[in-house]
RNA sequence: GGGCCGGUAGCUCAGUUGGUUAGAGCACACCCUUGAUAAGGGUGGGGUCGAAAGUUCGAGUCUUUCUCGGCCCA
């Protein structure tokens, strides 16, 4: 018998996916074919949903991090499509800030150019090039990854309208009188002569100075502490000169010792806190001294001491002060305070009345407020600091230490307190924290956890700091009166400079003509126009107001905001507070926030340890839909383990799910025929086929339940199990002997091709948004003459009928039985009786309970063998038990069953 | 250093209000098949639930401490 008479499945769908060769030209057919215009088109008129994206930086090329946000915003976009909704997705970048003016420095240091000697706005085109260039790599990079999303009208923060927008938006703080001038120490790089914003801060190891310094009692209410010296411990001796106080703890004792060895200090008395004594005695090489006296911190209230450098220039007085900061963890328990140089230290000083000056300019170096020291870079003086202090007898000792310093991300140059005056938006003049609480009070979370880690830094945030001193950024669009230094608060001008950075950009600002911005209502001669520039936090944050708001295929507030579970500092933060503190309400209505790429052992990729693993190479190697997967597969809420060997696994589940495929196309020889779900007459089908529409509805509950929750990678593990278990090793087994063997005009065949189509169509709309690759593929090959995409079309919509849970309930009996009769054939295989199944007849003894239901089906059917017996046994204690035997007969060449008559088949070449 | 989150089979994940021998898929091993064939089917092994202590009749689940990792902050 030849092989013509069976029906063989034959597809032009290949095993072997070829998913890096064979990607890229679906991105060109998206491409052709406008995909994101017809999506717009197709959904005209529908509820919208728009994902805003939060604008990746335009600089270097994107890795795991950057391809997990892009796909799984996209897959977000995808689900809400093919839900029926108008998904509007219009990608960004954000291009202004200091990587980008590093980059382009870097390549002066390059080229022996001095950054000073080159005009501003020469500069500034240069960073604007810069980014543009990098947003063309991006722009490719994503759609490899299958991004659908309006390329061509992508929003930046760089345009025109965009930066005359955040004019608008900073007018809007500064109009409401929240946007204050304020003169506060900053983290400050000496290197890039910039303040920098907190995310630009890292923090890793610095050798520094440390030094014991005494400071003499001046007077004091308290007698017995006349005639001693506090001691202090610092690890920034370049800050004694701008000391201006002391700090310590009233709920601390302390004591007084006198020296008794042969040292400068001889016979001196010292007060340091009782708890730091001992480490004290021991980093200073004191080894006799005697005890004078024990006291309570707040027997120091009212002391006056003086300075160490006093006699030298440094004439002040330097109260003693009471604060909570003070700890035993270090030092002395008393702390030296240079009002100009540390945050704590600027407010207890600012709370007493004592002032912070300039002592310290944009390079480093002291200024003329410094005796002494004018001139002299910070970063040197620590050895100066140390000589005089020993010079005037007040240095107990000095030594050096290791720890956790803050230093520039770009420079790594370790950074400063300094004392600038600076742009805030305060979070309480006009409420900005409680709108913004309750803003996130009104947002769903994704995970929920992200609702109290962004609640937990809104209640501690300090007011925002928008001004850095830099060039490649939205000018503060600011003047101050000449005469007065008031800050000018004029809507008309506000409005007169965002109407010009509009046309111009914002370039202008920099260039001489100062009078255009204020009208004709003031003098150019009477005003002072600022120079710093916003920080790009304030630059993304209000993203909402340029895109959201202007663009009509979106809408205000956004649906969604969706990053890394860092942006809850970043650009969820900035996006709420720019948007509480304009418009009272959050930019979203819902955030998703998802974890970090680490490797395989959970831990953080770097260049050091080698664990990097770029997108690139795992489009290489696997494609677009195997990382697509991995995104799937993985539960965002924790950080997202990624190697080769995973990677090899979501490979391997892929080539399952792609002969799933294959199978049904097979047997429909890629003639795929849409079936209306609401005509199908179910109550005619198999009940096989019915159990199958049954399991088809339950998944496509549970896939509208992980959808809405936005649990991806139950939803993935669900279709996968479908593939697997429910069709593979069941469905299809089964039914592989009707659809090989039955002429095609069997009803029974019939209809399980019916059943076929149904699951085809499922499924690819069910993958679509994962595997946007490969269902595309499919759906090309089954519609061939159509200009048209499988991301056009909406999820299947289920009748209800098709839940059937008497069958269901029935049909998981029959699968244990099926099991149980595996399992008896698997133990006479063993013993190397049987080979294949069908080489089997069994004898199936059941219960009563299990009888009367299974006594009406073909076991031999369901259980792929020769034939079946199935027996009611009354007196077995068991309710399944099962007997395999060789089965007799003749094999037909057809059914391949063994049997001694013919079969049903008309075909059958057996002899009655 | 501080805050938050997390650690369940080799991998990705389930494990309801504490309640039988801790589950699934994949991977692995062995067997079968050669009419889904660089496929398919069957059976099976594999976990002191990060560690320790505690509460309880009973802990993967609650408490404490420790440890490892991640993010954020200093």
């Amino acid at each position: 018998m030849s092989k013509e008479h069976i029906n063989l499945p034959k597809t032009a769908f290949s095993m072997k996916a070829n998913l890096p060769t064979k990607e890229p030209s679906l991105v060109d057919y998206w491409d052709k074919i406008n995909l994101y215009k017809k999506l717009r088109e197709e959904n005209k008129g529908n509820k919208k949903f728009v994902l805003h994206d939060g604008p990746p930086y335009a600089n270097g090329n994107i890795h795991m991090g950057t391809a997990l946000n892009k796909i799984l915003k996209d897959i977000v976009t995808k689900f809400h499509q093919m839900n029926g909704e108008d998904s509007a997705y219009v990608p960004g970048w954000d291009c202004h800030g200091l990587p980008i003016e590093w980059k382009i420095e870097e390549q002066y240091k390059k080229n022996k150019k001095n950054k000073n000697e080159v005009p501003v706005n020469e500069f500034r085109k240069e960073c604007r090039e810069f980014a543009t260039k990098w947003i063309e790599v991006h722009k490719k990079q994503f759609k490899r990854l299958g991004v659908i999303g309006d390329w061509e009208n992508y929003y930046s923060t760089m345009t025109f309208d965009a930066e005359a927008q955040i004019v608008r938006e900073l007018g809007k703080f500064l109009k409401e009188g929240s946007l204050y001038r304020g003169y506060k120490p900053v983290l400050w790089s000496t290197v890039e002569k910039t303040a920098l914003a907190d995310a630009e801060v890292e923090y890793k190891d610095h050798k520094s100075d440390t030094i014991y310094a005494a400071f003499s009692i001046k007077k004091s209410k308290n007698e017995k502490l006349l005639n001693s010296e506090v001691i202090i411990w610092t690890t920034t001796p370049w800050t004694i000169p701008a000391n201006r106080a002391l700090a310590y703890n009233e709920n601390l004792k302390y004591v007084i010792i006198k020296i008794e060895d042969q040292t400068d200090f001889k016979d001196k008395k010292i007060i340091v806190a009782e708890d730091l004594l001992k480490p004290l005695l021991e980093d200073c090489n004191i080894k006799k001294f005697s005890k004078v006296l024990t006291f309570s911190g707040k027997d120091f209230k009212g002391t006056i001491c003086s300075h160490p450098l006093s006699k030298i220039g440094f004439d002040y007085d330097i109260p003693m002060l009471d604060a909570n900061f003070v700890t035993i963890e270090q030092g002395s328990g008393i702390v030296h305070c240079a009002p100009s140089h540390g945050p704590d230290d600027f407010n207890l000083c600012l709370k007493n009345n004592i002032k912070a000056e300039e002592t310290v300019d944009d390079d480093g170096k002291y200024t003329k407020h410094v005796p002494m020291f004018e001139g002299i870079h910070i970063f040197k003086a620590n050895k100066m600091v140390i000589e005089k202090l020993k010079e005037q007898n007040k240095l107990l000792s000095n030594g050096e230490l290791i720890h956790s310093y803050p230093h520039s991300w770009r420079s790594k140059a370790p950074l400063v307190h300094r004392a600038t005056p600076q742009w805030f938006i305060s979070m309480e003049s006009h409420s900005l924290r409680k709108k913004a609480l309750k803003a996130i009070d009104d947002t769903n979370f994704y995970p929920n956890k992200g609702k109290e880690r962004l609640r937990s830094m809104i209640e501690l945030r300090p007011d925002w700091c928008v001004s850095r001193q830099r060039v490649w950024g939205v000018p503060i669009p600011v003047f101050l009166s000449k005469k007065t230094n008031e800050v000018l608060i004029d809507d008309e001008v506000t409005n007169n400079i965002a109407n010009i950075f509009e046309k111009e950009g914002a370039d202008c600002w920099f260039e001489g003509d100062t009078q255009k911005f204020l009208g004709k209502k003031y003098k150019s001669e009477d005003y002072k126009k600022m120079t710093d520039i916003v920080e790009v936090w304030f630059d993304s944050g209000s993203t909402h107001a340029y895109v959201l708001e202007k663009r009509k295929d979106l809408k205000w507030p956004a649906s969604m905001y969706l990053e890394g579970s860092d942006q809850h500092r970043g650009w969820f933060h900035s996006s709420l507070l720019e948007s509480c503190g304009t418009r009272g309400k959050a930019p979203f209505e819902s955030i998703l926030s998802h974890g970090f790429v680490v490797d395989g052992k959970g831990l953080k990729m770097s260049k050091s340890t080698g664990n990097v693993i770029s997108p690139d190479d795992i489009l290489k190697k696997y494609g677009a839909d195997i990382l697509r997967i991995w995104v799937s597969s993985s539960d965002y809420a924790e950080d997202l383990r990624i190697d080769y060997s995973i990677l090899e696994q979501h490979a391997e589940a892929y080539r399952k799910i792609r002969n799933t495929f294959r199978y049904l196309m097979g047997n429909l020889n890629d003639k795929f025929s849409e079936i209306d779900f609401k005509n199908v007459d179910i109550a005619k089908l198999p009940e096989l086929e019915q159990y199958m529409l049954h399991k088809v509805s339950a998944l496509n509950n549970k896939f509208q339940k992980n959808f809405k929750s936005y649990n991806f990678h139950t939803l993935y593990k669900e279709l996968l199990i479908f593939c697997t278990v429910d069709l593979s090793s069941f469905y299809f087994d089964i039914r592989k002997d009707s659809l090989y063997c039955d002429s095609k005009e069997t009803k029974k065949r019939k209809d399980c091709i019916i059943v076929l189509n149904i699951i085809l169509d499922c499924l690819l709309k069910w993958f679509a948004p994962i595997l946007s690759f490969t269902t595309e593929e499919i759906f090309k090959l089954l519609n061939e003459n159509q200009v048209s995409s499988i991301h056009l079309k909406k999820f299947p919509k289920i009748p209800n009928n098709w839940n059937n849970e008497i069958i269901e309930k029935n049909w998981d009996k029959l699968i244990k039985i099926r099991n149980a009769v595996n399992a008896s054939i698997e133990t006479k295989r063993a013993e190397k009786l049987i080979g294949s199944s069908l080489e089997a007849v069994i004898k199936v003894k059941l219960d009563n309970d299990y009888y009367n239901l299974a006594n009406k089906y073909d076991f031999s059917e369901i259980c792929i063998t020769s034939g079946a017996n199935i027996l009611l046994d009354k007196t077995s204690k068991e309710e399944i038990s099962v007997e395999t035997f060789k089965a007799e007969g003749e094999k037909c060449n057809v059914c391949w069953k063994i049997r001694k008559d013919k079969c049903e088949r008309q075909r059958c070449p057996l002899k009655k």
